[in-house]
DNA sequence: CTACATGCAAACCGTTTGCACCCTA
DNA sequence: TAGGGTGCAAACGGTTTGCATGTAG
């Protein structure tokens, strides 16, 4: 009679207090299943296509009410007016967006800190943080580039 | 008879081909008239407060074909979820925006030409450019920071 | 005079919300 | 069984578009 090991990306719910439905555990299983952001409507038309019945205002609300206990996070990329969502895994964390395919792959490294400092002297503000991300055209897209648009 | 000088933001126009409407005339005074980007909203008011008789789809159709010439650039900032537009100075610019009172101000230096060369070395990306905004709270507001939200 | 620009109203698209019902804890 | 969660449909806000009319070149 082993426990079952809950997948690591199903204790937030509970740790943050949240019911730990059929639709959000669903939710966070899209979510864990790929290292880049989904837009809301990427979510629900995966857990369609995975026969999950769901709303897709239950997506938006879920992902809001998650996004509040800070088990997802919300970003925007250049390319794409909508909203995205992932895990939130607490590393600091930027996109390259291919401009071509919309492929989206993190990168590692984020080289602000010290730009941040400075430009706090120079302004006086107080910096909270930064939104950046880099476009450009992945390797496959660069074979097959697109007539201009 | 001496001609009178055009301001230089009028040129634009007559170089890309546009017709010189009064509409389109008043869009760029707008836009030439502070160094922050406006949302079409903000330059549609901002006429219509200069008695400029003018329609909001106009004003978005303006900016987009202007955008197309590549007379004004349409950026987006953090924390706003309109487009922005701004005339194109053919400079690279980042801004910091207040996370309170939302103004947008340009930064001038950008430390990422360096970083680009790494990340298209580790991904074989062609890097085409980079989307960067900073926010924080500017001056004013540290002193009257709102109650979190 | 004609091709491009504008005004108006309606459509569009991503996202949010009000309300009745449902289900987890 | 109580209070949070969900489904549905309607509203919302920013932006785009079809069509008739206007006007710069």
């Amino acid at each position: 009679m082993a426990n079952k090991p809950a997948p690591t990306h199903l204790d937030p719910l509970k740790q943050s207090g949240l019911k730990n439905t059929r639709q959000r555990k669903a939710i966070l299983d899209i979510l864990a299943s790929g290292n880049q952001p989904f837009a809301a409507e990427d979510v629900y038309l995966s857990l369609k296509q995975n026969q999950v019945d769901i709303n897709l205002s239950t997506v938006y609300r879920s992902l809001e009410t998650m996004r509040e206990k800070n088990v997802v996070r919300k970003v925007s990329v250049a390319g794409d007016n909508r909203m995205l969502y992932e895990l939130n895994l607490h590393t600091h964390q930027h996109y390259l967006v291919c401009v071509q395919c919309k492929k989206i792959c993190p990168v590692g490294h984020c080289p602000l800190e010290s730009f941040e400092k400075s430009v706090a002297q120079e302004t006086n503000y107080t910096i909270m943080g930064h939104r950046l991300d880099i476009y450009g055209l992945c390797p496959d897209c660069q074979q097959t580039r697109q007539p201009d648009r």
